[in-house]
DNA sequence: CGCGAGCTTGACGTTGTTCAACTAGAGTGG
DNA sequence: CCACTCTAGTTGAACAACGTCAAGCTCGCG
């Protein structure tokens, strides 16, 4: 975990939606109550249990939030660029409820909850802007329940490609830092089911895959899959 | 659909935390604001796609919350006495992104949402309670995540009974108004399934149950269930 | 060249669904 | 009061989906 400086927030090419709420001043006062930290793949960002300390702003990477409660793990979500991390604990302080790891090099910062609060109380916009946040975080894990209950193998597996390609890489083509165990552990299913699947969608011309790079071919066939199963 | 005007807020026997910190203005103005309705087992309290005009508070009876995004609709919960039915709509307004409908008669008030909002901004420590409500069913959808992903019907069907008896009855025997079929809608699984699920249970000792009339004989066992698988 | 980790493939067993038959109670009409 | 039907629920048998186990493959690295 090194530690850096940045200039600071004003300039930060990071700046996203509820940030652009905040005066030049709020700014300032975040840049002071503000550390930035690299975290190394596999290493732990949130731990379940612990008291929230920090809101964590996610800026470069991949990670994911898991439930710890189950006798086997639970992935809820992964996350990148952008995301914020503990939002929740910010309205409703107590242990967080949920750990997150990242699942390739990322870095973050680690805003003081106190300060973080403080803007949450002065900034009505601001504030907005975090409920509209987590409101869309629990949108989101309805849709994975439907995943996760509703689906079966190649459902959940186009659910998880669709999502990469859209929302984490943004490209039809992408390389990926999660390896075949990891995507059969977000997808609840065995690493030989995982492998399967996946051999079904080359040889149905809807990937192409060779390693850790994937390229999109058939997207529509792949919207088909997550509806139908 | 009937309509009965009750005396008031003020001495209204539903009264529960978050209405706690209301002043008497505070509350004779919800009071103006309100409507009381009750709905018929099987009548719809919301619907997905349509625009929040209200919060709905559960007075007495059991409702479901399901989305029919997917080809088949997926329960998101039961909720039933002291429940806010459309409380992430105040705090970021859009189309509701689920539908709600009675199991047994419920009866309900129906709060203008606007007045709602009114009083969150006026009353912080009111505010404050709704969020903690929002933030209890996103965890309660967490753990709802883990039962339809990680568990097997004995422990589905395990959760299920323990919710009813713990949160919806409070006793550990009770008379549900759910058929065969919603326990088996809730639990994803086939209506054979629960059935034969539910015999086994009855074989182990572990439920008395006749009709409508369940018994919790083993609690620890159900526990043991859920746990497990 | 050989070794090991991650991945793939095939054979088989378990879990849960589907289909079909059967049962029990709740109306309904004679 | 008794057939008759209708629906909800139960039970059994066949089948599909998926996980598990074991063996083989591939590729990077010593």
């Amino acid at each position: 975990m090194g530690t850096k400086v940045f200039p600071s927030c004003e300039n930060c090419n990071c700046i996203s939606t509820p940030f652009k709420f905040l005066s030049p001043e709020q700014l300032a006062f975040i840049n002071r109550n503000r550390v930035e930290i690299n975290f190394k793949k596999g290493e732990s960002l949130l731990k379940q249990g612990t008291f929230t300390s920090h809101i964590i702003y996610i800026q470069t990477g991949l990670i994911k939030i898991f439930s710890e409660d189950s006798p086997s793990n639970l992935v809820l979500s992964i996350e990148s660029k952008g995301y914020f991390l503990g939002l929740q604990s910010v309205f409703h302080p107590h242990k967080v409820p949920y750990s997150a790891i990242a699942f390739e090099d990322t870095s973050a910062c680690l805003i003081d909850i106190k300060a973080f609060n403080k803007l949450i109380q002065e900034n009505a916009k601001f504030a907005a802007g975090m409920l509209k946040r987590i409101n869309d975080d629990s949108l989101r894990s309805y849709e994975r329940m439907a995943t996760l209950g509703l689906k079966q193998l190649h459902g959940r597996l186009a659910d998880l490609l669709l999502c990469l390609s859209i929302r984490i890489y943004k490209s039809r083509k992408f390389r990926t830092s999660l390896s075949r165990r990891d995507m059969a552990e977000i997808t609840l299913m065995s690493n030989e089911s995982l492998s399967r699947v996946l051999k079904q969608m080359k040889d149905d011309k809807i990937l192409q895959v060779k390693a850790n790079h994937f390229e999109i071919i058939d997207i529509q066939a792949l919207r088909m899959l997550s509806k139908v199963a």
